[in-house]
RNA sequence: GGGGGCUUAGCUCAGUUGGUUAGAGCGCUACCUUGACAUGGUAGAGGUCGUGGGUUCGACUCCCGCAGCUCCCA
């Protein structure tokens, strides 16, 4: 056994059991049918990213929910991985062969340009993980995946061809959201609106035949770039300003063009003008109504944001930004442009390239959702369960309103879309029913010199929503993998970010529900049971700074998880976040509010070196062997208390997991070891420390026995100081680690040492009297005096408390003497009421009587309303009847307390 | 416009079926370097729980209105 280090140094601990527990392969999963499993599959993180506070906080839970379950005896797999982030990662190597003056992309050719990406992979690829190793992750390393292994590609071209072939996914020319920065296609969902400060364009379209009324239609839009694409001008059909228009037409400024004047209920009477004008091409809104009435769709921006010749001359070539301004002075120039004012609105921004996105017409690849209605069914019915449970309502409204997924992504890195198309067809000519024309399988055609496959990739989404079931083989598993499928999936707990409840967490859901087992197309509750991806999905908001912005690169308010641990520690860091760590939305972080980690380490690894500095250790090598060191009748009330307020930590701890909510976890751990341990039990045990070897040696074995299990409550949050103090305590045996050693259940605890009810009265009524003592000497200001007496006036049972432990009031107050005194002594002095009768300072000198009279008259008044609100409550014949029996025991206890103090307090004050 | 959430001590937040005198951490004030720990100890100040109603014997807790903040979706 060594000594403990007077400081507790997490850079020397930390990594040397982490390596233990890595060569040691204790992470490692395997099936065990006699025991419970228990599974979490890792949220990938990009493969090339850094970590973040983001995945501190991901993983940080993930871990503690895995380390309890070892702990309760389950069998365990975190399964870690990656994804390969498509747009992310091919963006990130593009900037790279630009910075280096590189060949890009299209210069180098689709293999060339993937060998790259796969080489920046393996550079990178490792970095994250081994970050969270550094956290303390304990997940089955020789398992990680990765959405681009074979396997795993297999699995998810698997998936598109059943979906094909079931027919949700379709090819189609449709609006999408087009990312001008990374040139791709992106979903709904990667697009986030922001608010803008524009300006509002009122411009003049001429009617191409004035009547008597009117000359021309005046027309608002906040985007006059894209006014060579128009194709018409709408009005609402029931617009008497406009109605008697409809069919005529109007002159489009340039190119100079007729376009007619259609009605359509779409536009909104009372917005600007009432007028719209209608780009097909590039608005989702206009392209609607262009398909209503049959329009032209004029193509004017092309894929990277520029306008392109059929916006004229003037315009090809040009940023659309530019173009906004030059078409409002050209549209000024020819006397067209009646006002410019400045304008909010909100316009969609691509979450990749951070630029406006620009609607815009293209053959993609939808998917349509399968199993909406199983999916809702799964959470309505509680199949699944969303903790904290209001998220189900984020969840449940996504699903009523959703729209088909487009995803293709137009990028190299990422898994081709397994359709080939027959050469020599005009891919317009193309008929997808027949399989001579277009073939769609996991192998390919088996003559490929006669085929062109698809050039788009799959959104990354649509790879990583197989995870659960593509990680334990599916679909193809062989006999093991079978056997791994049947014991972990579903699995248990995902934990992730609100924010990726409509990106992944439902997308998983579907697929599974569509994808797990037979295609079917109904699904009883107990298939939806067998093919859920997981049971519990763990909600955590998101980190942003103190001031509550998010955190970002730029502003440099992004704190890197590996300074933090270098600070705090990894276990450090890992208490103070799951401290921190709510269940609302937003976690304001700071590093002051993680300091509390750092501290409650080194509060632990001193209260294990002080007790191995308080006298010989016995035998600590299992929990009965504690437990069968203490003499039950030597045990005096303390002993009874801290035993007693264990078994309530135990369950209060046991609850935050059975019930997933792990926001007081921390608090309950940091107040029973640090408050009642620490602060009361330990300091109590001092005296008893230094007296005789029986009393001694069992006052040592109930405090191993409480330092053990704290240990144990504690392990899953701060892994590597537990492990470290298990040992150099002795409770580990030669070949195991703390994750094995069981006895979280403290049943067996009541049968060896039954704790005395009364005992622990006693002792939360002495701990009133310390405090009051305590605070008797500050008032005097005699804090640090250590002779000081107290005179006691209590009586009967009382008085025998406070004369039984009145050696422990002394050292624990700072007393030289506690001593029993009757009225007439006591009379005039300073005094405090207690829960064990009422004390006295005794002052050499006189007292400032005035003060004094003062305060005593302050917590008078004060208990005076307290006993007048208990006597109403008790005089009301509704309350005594109809609350519970055990409510009104509690207020009378309580009034018959009060006024017991009440009346003391004022008759101290009178004897001033 | 639709939906969610929040409003409790100077700050960040707990307060889970309505029930004793509303708590924690940080910060603040005073005292303490007492042989585990100053990453510590002791004591203390500080809240009419956003606001107005209602239900109830009893409301921080349940219901309705209002105000402010915030997120998501359109």
């Amino acid at each position: 056994m060594s000594d403990i280090a007077k400081a507790y140094d997490p850079a020397e601990v930390e990594p040397r059991w982490y390596d233990k527990w890595l060569e040691s392969g204790c992470f490692r999963a395997r099936v065990d049918p006699a025991r419970a499993p228990y599974c979490i599959m890792i949220p990938p993180p990009n493969v090339t990213g850094m970590l973040h506070m983001g995945h501190v906080l991901d993983n940080t839970l993930q871990d503690i929910f895995i380390r309890r379950a070892r702990l309760e005896g389950k069998s365990v797999l975190w399964q870690p991985g990656t994804d390969h982030a498509g747009i992310a990662t091919q963006t990130k190597v593009e900037r790279q062969l630009r910075e280096a003056g590189e060949p890009n992309k299209y210069e180098l050719g689709r293999e060339a340009f993937l060998e790259k990406v796969w080489e920046f992979r393996e550079q990178s690829g490792g970095v994250i993980l081994n970050q969270l190793q550094k956290l303390g992750a304990s997940c089955d390393w020789e398992r990680t995946s990765f959405t681009l292994d074979e396997d795993y590609s297999k699995a998810v071209l698997r998936a598109f061809v059943d979906l094909y072939k079931r027919g949700y996914i379709y090819r189609g020319q449709r609006m999408v959201n087009w990312c001008p920065a990374t040139h791709t296609a992106i979903s709904d969902e990667e697009v986030n609106m922001k608010p803008q400060n524009g300006f509002f364009y009122k411009m003049r379209y001429e009617l191409v035949e004035p009547d008597g009324e009117r000359t021309h239609l005046e027309i608002s839009t906040t985007r006059p770039e894209t006014l060579m694409g128009d194709s018409a001008v709408a009005v609402h059909p029931e617009d008497e300003r406009y109605k008697h228009l409809i069919g005529k037409s109007v002159w489009r400024p340039f190119p100079k063009a007729a376009i007619p004047i259609i009605g359509d209920a779409y536009v909104d009477r009372e917005f600007g003008t009432g007028c719209l004008k209608v780009t097909p091409a590039h608005d989702k809104n206009d392209f609607e109504i262009g398909q209503r009435h049959n329009l032209a769709l004029i193509e004017v921006i092309d894929h990277d944001g520029r306008l392109n010749q059929l916006a004229g001359e003037d315009f090809a070539g040009m940023d659309r930004f530019e173009a906004r301004k030059k078409a409002a002075e050209k549209l000024d120039g020819m006397g067209l442009l009646l006002e410019r004012e400045p304008y909010e609105n909100t316009v969609g921004f691509s979450e990749r390239g951070d630029v406006p996105i620009e609607p815009r017409l293209s053959e993609q690849w939808f998917l349509q959702y399968p199993k909406v209605e199983a999916a809702k069914r799964a959470v309505e019915a509680g199949i699944i369960q969303f903790h904290p449970d209001r998220w189900k309502k984020t969840y449940l409204h996504w699903l009523n309103g959703i729209q088909d997924w487009c995803i293709s992504r137009q990028l190299w890195w990422g898994h081709r879309i397994p359709v080939w198309y027959r050469k020599g067809i005009d891919r317009a000519d193309l008929n997808f029913e027949d399989p001579e024309q277009v073939h769609v399988s996991v192998e390919g055609p088996a003559d490929p010199e006669n085929w062109e496959q698809e050039a788009d990739v799959l959104d990354t989404w649509a790879s990583s929503y197989l995870w659960p079931m593509a990680n334990l083989g599916w679909p193809q598993p062989d006999a093991d993998e079978q056997k791994e499928l049947d014991y972990w999936y579903p699995t248990s707990t995902l934990v992730t970010g609100f924010d990726i409840i409509f990106f992944w967490v439902a997308r998983m859901i579907m697929a599974g529900l569509e994808l797990y087992g037979e295609n079917r197309k109904e699904l009883s509750d107990e298939a939806i049971a067998r093919r859920i991806p997981f049971k519990n999905v763990y909600i955590h908001g998101l980190i942003r700074d103190e001031k509550g912005r998010k955190m970002s690169k730029s502003l440099g308010n992004s704190p890197d998880p590996l300074d933090l641990i270098a600070k705090f520690g990894a276990d450090g860091l890992r208490f103070g976040i799951c401290n921190i760590a709510p269940s609302g939305s937003d976690i304001l972080f700071s590093e002051d509010r993680i300091q509390i980690g750092r501290n409650f380490c080194n509060k632990l690894w001193n209260a294990a070196r002080f007790r191995q500095m308080s006298g010989p250790m016995g035998d600590n090598s299992s929990f009965k062997a504690i437990v069968h060191r203490i003499d039950p009748t030597l045990m005096d009330d303390y002993d009874h208390w801290i035993v007693a307020r264990l078994e309530e930590a135990t369950a209060d701890v046991a609850k935050c997991f059975t019930g997933y909510e792990l926001a007081p976890l921390t608090h309950h751990i940091y107040s029973f070891f640090w408050s009642d341990f620490c602060d009361w039990y330990v300091e109590a045990s001092k005296g008893k420390l230094k007296g005789e070897a029986a009393m001694r040696d069992n006052c040592l074995a109930i405090q191993d026995l409480i330092l053990r299990q704290v240990l144990l409550l504690a392990n899953p949050v701060i892994p590597h100081i537990t492990e470290e103090l298990w040992e150099s305590l002795g409770y580990a045996t030669a070949v195991s680690f703390i994750q094995n050693a069981g006895n979280l259940n403290l049943s067996t605890v009541g049968a060896h040492l039954q704790t005395d009810v009364d005992a622990v009265q006693r002792v939360i009524q002495l701990n009133g009297l310390i405090s009051e003592v305590r605070g008797l000497k500050a008032k005097y200001n005699l804090a640090s005096k250590r002779d000081v007496v107290i005179f006691y006036g209590s009586e009967g049972e009382a008085a025998n408390t406070v004369a039984a432990n009145s050696g422990l009031v002394c050292t624990l107050a700072g007393l030289g003497r506690l001593e029993s005194a009757d009225a007439e002594a006591t009379d005039g002095l300073p005094a405090a009421v207690t829960p064990l009768g009422t004390i006295y300072l005794d002052l050499g000198s006189s007292i400032d009587v005035e003060a004094e009279r003062a305060r005593l008259s302050k917590e008078l008044a004060k208990l005076d309303k307290l006993v007048a609100a208990g006597e109403g409550k008790l005089r009301n014949p509704k309350f005594t009847e109809s609350a519970p029996a055990q409510v009104v025991e509690g207020a009378r206890k309580q009034l018959a307390e009060t006024s017991q103090k009440r009346d003391e307090t004022r008759r101290i004050l009178l004897s001033l």
